[in-house]
DNA sequence: AGTCGCCTGGTA
DNA sequence: TACCAGGCGACT
């Protein structure tokens, strides 16, 4: 669940409590979540400082001061929190980062897909070349360019990390709604206007989820451990039955590649 | 381009 | 007790 407005949350938190933090130990429960192991990242961080902190599309970027990164990608349950090392253990907590003497960064996963990767500068390099761009430095033209390369469905593309970073489930449903552009349009098929539109209302539900500091489920929390409150301004994600805010229709769920889809039929064309 | 697997917890 | 949640890489 963690997107591109839950992830910067994180960031924009985190920035003021960790620059500068060395770096004493790492431990986990759950191995198989730190990469490339516990061993080998345990040898290369332990006594770095983390000297920046960054997002790209979904994950959060770690910059050491030994010039190596650490990724960390919360999938659908992860959290990061910033604790004090006395702080009672937190549920599914299964990386901890001791920081300085009091401190801990500590990832918590329930459903254990996310990751904490180490990574060189030229391994960084790479992976992040594969992103596409962010959507707020995203031109309209680009946009376009984007939408007539492909026959997908716009809900599918605009999902796509690769052409364009950070949007997961909830946003694009949002953005869809707002923009008034049924799901399972071919992109290719989606005329300028349109694309204007629907740019635009990509970058407003962003902001706005960022503004409400992210959508929490049960899972998502801030690095401090608090609720977000999109969940609260969902246009269309989770209100199936209810109406929706352009024309009061009914809004719908249906499937697209086996996804959750919710869309209001009567005014999303 | 569509489907599956990775996982676990909450719910019908 | 089966099913659903969905990011994303692997596979077909």
């Amino acid at each position: 669940m963690p997107e591109l407005p839950e992830v910067e949350t994180i960031k924009r938190d985190l920035l003021k409590l960790v620059i500068g933090k060395k770096i004493l130990d790492i431990a986990t429960d759950s191995p198989k979540q730190i990469k490339p192991s516990l061993t080998k990242v345990k040898k290369r961080i332990v006594n770095t400082k983390i000297t920046d902190l960054s997002r790209k599309a979904k994950m959060l970027i770690i910059s050491l001061s030994s010039g190596d990164f650490l990724l960390v990608h919360l999938k659908m349950t992860g959290r990061l929190l910033f604790r004090k090392k006395s702080d009672p253990k937190d549920d599914w907590q299964h990386v901890t980062i001791s920081l300085g003497r009091d401190h801990q960064l500590r990832f918590s996963d329930s459903r254990k897909f996310g990751w904490v990767k180490l990574v060189s500068e030229k391994e960084f390099e790479n992976i992040t070349k594969d992103f596409g761009p962010e959507p707020e430095e995203m031109s309209l033209a680009e946009f376009q360019k984007v939408l007539d390369s492909s026959s997908r469905t716009i809900k599918a593309l605009l999902l796509d990390q690769q052409k364009i970073s950070g949007v997961g489930n909830i946003y694009v449903l949002d953005a869809l709604n707002l923009a008034k552009i049924d799901p399972r349009r071919p992109a290719n098929k989606i005329n300028q206007n349109e694309a204007r539109k629907l740019l635009d209302s990509v970058k407003k539900v962003l902001k706005a989820g960022i503004r409400y500091r992210g959508a929490s489920d049960q899972y998502y929390l801030d690095a401090l451990g608090q609720k977000g409150f999109y969940q609260d301004h969902f246009l269309v994600y989770n209100r199936e039955g209810k109406a929706c805010f352009n024309c009061r229709g009914k809004i719908k769920k249906i499937k697209i590649s086996g996804r959750g889809t919710y869309y209001c039929p009567s005014c999303q064309k």
